[in-house]
RNA sequence: GCGGGCGUGGUGAAAUUGGUAGACACGCUAGACUUAGGAUCUAGUACUUCGCGGUAUGGGGGUUCGAGUCCCUCCGCCCGCACCA
């Protein structure tokens, strides 16, 4: 009986999904229910690549916890889904024509069939996907309660938009401040009396969901916007056309106003510090002060934010962001076509460029001045694209002598630097730490930093000039695309005011979803709008009798709209009146394991973050974080595999026909001997050549050439035609037509070696691994163990198709335990002896353990480690083999329901209790101590655990091997651990 | 430039709390069984040395009876980013 695992796995893949074994249920009203586990995975977006063996690491970790969960007894959530909007799909469409919808509904099911093979315990009756009305419906729905509401900042909340109407009524908006404008201030007797039109405009400056504008990439020729992954080299990816900055009017979340509250809870996350610390970088919170800097000669005045306002008194000049809107109205006359010529070459530089470029130093002057607060002295003020017009108030006060940016500028431009640190700053380089005290600075002289701080902002405020401030460097997030695949805005214009359709009392036209009509073609709308906007009769609508007309939104929502709440809508997927029951989301509650990759630290980790939080305070959801713990997994890095080519190029006479030469291939281990000059292999080459029809002379002159002087070219090979680096010479001559008369120069093995790189797996390399290959040659459970045992679960790690034979060789050495090849089934009812018995329970104590900490690589050595034990012991018994079929189900789950069946249980191994260990059989009563002479290891000493230390001791000086070491000598010191080690110190 | 992470055999790695560095595998070398081997089994495999031993966790320094692990410093690699005032 041998281990078959193509029908093991085929038998029970299909037994699994007849029997609906993986079937998760909530609890009944009124049933106590069973303690729950969620485990989730970041749903993929199913692109027409399909899966690579990179793909399934994180699930395969998340399937072996919560198959382990279920097995301890929890009621486990694992559902998959579906990020099945998106960009890729689109531009798809827009070259083939085909509907996005059909794309993705071909991509969705091949990426189901490469999952189901790997035999993943999801509930796919809790499936979503966000593309579907029946999701985002809801998507639509909670993008209402964003737009129905405000951040009371006082409360700390959001609360609905009704509320902030009433304070209006009976308050006006003193102490609520406008977020979007904070020079909003109006009475209650004011608001009553502003029009429907000018109160929409002021609420729309509160509204969580709000519109405003935005400069978008915007390309002529194409007639689109383009995102930025779209604008390469400042130009379009698609056909290289020009592209120019656009300002748009879109959708926003408005993040910010959760800004420190999506901070002081990353601390109670069960988070790595690394991406905690990504998410405190993106929000970005700094203390300062805003100083306002009065234009000398003129009216107006320039705002700066800085966060140290210690050294206001060593500002050297004034810095602007070129887009800055202060820029034109300042500029004098002899410096305007400086500035303009200035303003005209930042356009033309990316965002990439301004980032790699760091070092240039460019500029121009504006030849305005402003005047110092304190003295009164004439600041010149320039521009320069090292001030971003999106951070702070797009200004800055430069102070050379403490920070490198400006302390560079000003050294470019010749500008005279004012030392306010003493001799802590020595001319050549700023001096930016935030130790010491400040100088030549009238009231703060002498002073600590710190307190130089307090004391400046103190004066600014007292002076009027200045203010406290915070910064965030977060900035609201952009919700609108102009694109047709996605989520349709459920919102209407009436006279260019924009309502929820929710808003409408209309039986029709307030229900949702708005669902997102068929189209003709994908391209865009006129004036950048999107495709929806070609669509007349969608987008117009009757309002009914006496109401008017009436148009849609045509934008539609990004990629993580849908992906924002997604973990909810499994905890309920049918539920047709709400986005997911209280009931539900009350039993479910967080996530308690989020398994993904490290990309979407800041993007989607953030905005789900404060959806829920936006969810939480309006009242639909009881927890205002959605994912407890996160676990990133690595990246399966491709391991590229190259040959080495004789290169027919460039060293003959003119006339002769390269085209005649044949092409031939040299071993990498012969090139490397090339290379390092060995002359037998020089005559080895040549004479190869010269048979082969080559000419050999080519190589004659080495000695007079460099390395690189060698003609010889490396080419990528398809990574599956390599067996390690062995090169299959027949599938190469096959995988590419001219290819057919390659000569290949073997090494003595005969073999043909290829180099290997470790790379970013992908198609272009031809370094991809597809996951079902893995799986037809070696069984699912054999690829799952092996992604594991690869290394730890969040560490980059190159996949390597060989290793995985000695996974493959574990599970049948596990397999020969129960069953024989000749004898069959050999499991017997004997009882287990008690070295038996301290095998399996030392493996459930450090299996479980090694599952909780998520130690997955470890545990495979674990089962290996056992499995030998335990062959080596000759042992068959049943005693010892059952809980040792459910302890290897999670990772080997096909194998352990074959084993359980065949031990002649008729459920299934997933519904079998976790076994517990026994103290009494995981202790020993001795251990052999490593005695060390002056903390080096000389010999072992076996003593019991619970000797006397006096004992210890003596027997350790008595004895020979110690003695010889010591040389005598009287011991100074004896450190005795427990259970650890003996060091003797003389 | 800023932020985060990582450096251990030929390779993937282990060492969970400062306590025998290299578990478990891959690969390689012998051998057994076999018609055969991409099957199975046995032994060996960090470097160095005939051996006793010595040397080794990117380099240098420190703390400690004892450091891969803690501290300082330098070097290298990878990832993220919006030059963040």
């Amino acid at each position: 009986m041998e281990y078959n695992f193509s029908e093991i796995e085929q038998h029970w893949k299909k037994y699994w999904t007849d029997n609906h074994v993986y079937k998760v249920e909530n609890p009944a009203p009124g049933q106590t229910p069973k303690p729950k586990f969620y485990v989730l995975d970041m749903f993929p977006y199913p692109s027409g690549a399909g899966l690579h063996v990179g793909h399934p690491l994180g699930y395969i970790a998340s399937d072996i916890y919560a198959r382990y969960k279920r097995l301890c007894g929890y009621n486990v959530l694992h559902p998959m889904g579906f990020d099945a909007f998106g960009l890729p799909a689109e531009q798809y469409a827009l070259e083939t024509g085909q509907h996005p919808a059909v794309t993705t509904e071909k991509n969705i099911a091949r990426y189901r069939e490469q999952l189901d093979n790997i035999g993943f315990s999801y509930d796919w009756s809790r499936q979503v996907r966000t593309s579907e009305a029946s999701y985002y419906k809801w998507t639509q729905w909670i993008f209402l309660q964003l737009f129905h509401s405000w951040y009371d900042r006082s409360m700390d909340k959001a609360r609905p938009i009704a509320d902030l109407v009433k304070i209006f009524e009976l308050t006006g908006n003193a102490g609520y401040p406008c977020p979007g404008d904070d020079t909003c201030s109006f009475t209650a007797e004011q608001w009553k009396a502003y029009s429907e039109k000018d109160q929409r405009n002021i609420l729309m400056n509160y509204r969580n969901a709000y519109q405003g504008y935005a400069q978008v990439w915007w390309c002529e020729a194409l007639g689109t916007v383009l995102a930025n992954d779209e604008v390469v080299n400042g130009v379009s990816e698609r056909g290289g056309h020009p592209v120019e900055r656009k300002n748009m009017r879109q959708w926003f979340l408005r993040i910010t106003e959760f800004a420190e509250r999506l901070l002081n809870s990353l601390d109670n996350l069960d988070w790595s510090e690394a991406m905690k610390e990504m998410q405190r970088n993106w929000i970005g919170k700094s203390n300062g002060a805003e100083v306002s800097f009065k234009l000398a000669g003129g009216e107006g005045e320039v705002l700066v934010f800085t966060t140290r306002p210690d050294t206001i008194f060593g500002v050297d000049f004034m810095v602007l962001a070129p887009e800055h809107e202060l820029v034109d109205s300042i500029t004098t006359a002899d410096q305007k076509q400086k500035v303009d010529e200035y303003k005209a070459y930042v356009k033309s530089r990316s965002e990439r460029e301004r980032m790699s470029e760091v070092k240039q130093v460019t500029g121009a002057f504006t030849g305005a001045y402003v005047l110092h607060p304190f003295t009164g002295k004439k600041i010149p003020v320039w521009i320069s694209e090292y001030v971003l017009a999106g951070y702070g108030t797009g200004a800055i006060m430069a102070v050379p002598s403490g920070d490198d940016r400006d302390h560079a500028f000003a050294k470019h431009f010749d500008i005279a630097i004012t030392n306010v640190f003493g001799d802590a700053y020595t001319g050549d380089k700023a001096y930016s730490s935030k130790t010491g005290t400040i100088e030549n600075s009238d009231f703060l002289n002498g002073m600590p930093v710190s307190s130089a701080i307090d004391a400046a902002i103190a004066a600014l405020v007292n002076a009027g000039v200045g203010t406290k401030k915070v910064n965030y460097r977060l900035r609201d997030a952009g919700f609108s695309r102009q694109r047709y695949w996605g989520e349709p805005f459920p919102i209407v214009y009436k006279d260019d005011v924009p309502y929820g359709t929710d808003e409408l009392n209309d039986a029709t036209l307030s229900q949702l979803p708005v669902e997102l009509p068929m189209v003709e073609h994908y391209k865009p709308g006129p004036e950048g709008q999107g495709p929806l906007a070609n669509i007349e009769d969608w987008v117009s609508l009757s309002l009914g009798e006496g109401r008017g007309e009436a148009t849609r939104e045509t934008n539609t929502m990004p990629g993580y709209a849908g992906s924002s709440w997604y973990f909810l809508r499994y905890m309920d997927p049918h539920n047709g009146t709400e986005f997911a029951g209280r009931a539900a989301t009350d039993y479910w509650q967080q996530v308690d394991l989020y398994v993904g990759g490290t990309e979407h630290a800041v993007g989607h980790l953030l905005y789900s973050r404060m959806w829920t939080k936006a969810l939480h305070d309006l009242g639909y959801i009881s927890f205002d974080e959605p994912f407890r713990k996160l676990l990133n997994q690595g990246m399966i890095q491709g391991s590229s595999r190259f040959v080495y080519k004789l290169m027919n190029g460039g060293i003959f006479p003119g006339d002769f026909d390269v085209s005649s030469l044949p092409d031939i291939y040299i071993s990498k281990d012969i090139v490397d001997k090339l290379i390092s000059r060995e002359p037998s292999v020089k005559e080895k080459v040549e004479h190869f050549i010269k048979e082969n029809g080559g000419v050999y002379s080519i190589l004659m002159d080495w000695e007079k050439e460099k390395y690189d002087g060698i003609p010889l070219g490396r080419s990528r090979v398809d990574v599956n035609i390599v067996n390690g680096l062995e090169l299959d010479v027949n599938a190469f001559k096959k995988w590419r037509a001219e290819n057919v008369n390659a000569k290949f120069l073997c090494n003595e093995d005969d073999r043909f070696v290829c180099e290997a790189e470790v790379e970013k797996m992908s198609k272009s390399k031809y370094n991809v691994v597809n996951p079902d290959d893995i799986v037809k040659e070696y069984g699912a459970d054999t690829f799952r163990m092996y992604e594991m045992f690869l290394g730890p679960i969040d560490m980059s790690k190159p996949w390597d198709t060989k290793g995985i034979e000695g996974v493959h060789r574990f599970l049948k050495k596990l397999w020969r335990l129960y069953a024989d090849e000749q004898k069959g089934w050999i499991v017997t009812d004997e009882a287990a002896t008690d070295a038996e018995l301290k095998v399996l329970h030392k493996t459930i104590k450090k299996i479980s353990e090694d599952m909780e900490r998520f130690s997955f690589n470890t545990s495979v050595s674990q089962f290996m480690i056992t499995v030998n034990e335990l062959s080596s012991l000759n042992c068959h018994k049943r005693a010892i083999l059952e809980p040792l079929a459910i302890l290897i189900c999670p990772f080997a789950p096909h194998m352990a329901e074959e084993l359980w069946h065949k031990l002649g249980h008729t459920d299934s191994v997933v519904k079998a209790a976790y076994p517990q260990y026994e103290e009494k059989y995981t202790v020993d009563n001795t251990k052999n101590y490593p005695v060390a002479i002056n903390g080096k290891a000389r010999v072992e000493m076996e003593f019991a655990l619970d000797a006397a230390q006096a004992d210890i001791e003596a027997a350790v000086l008595a004895n020979e091997a110690v003695q010889k070491w010591m040389e005598g000598k009287q011991p100074k010191k004896i450190i005795f651990v427990k259970g650890k080690m003996i060091n003797v110190v003389i």
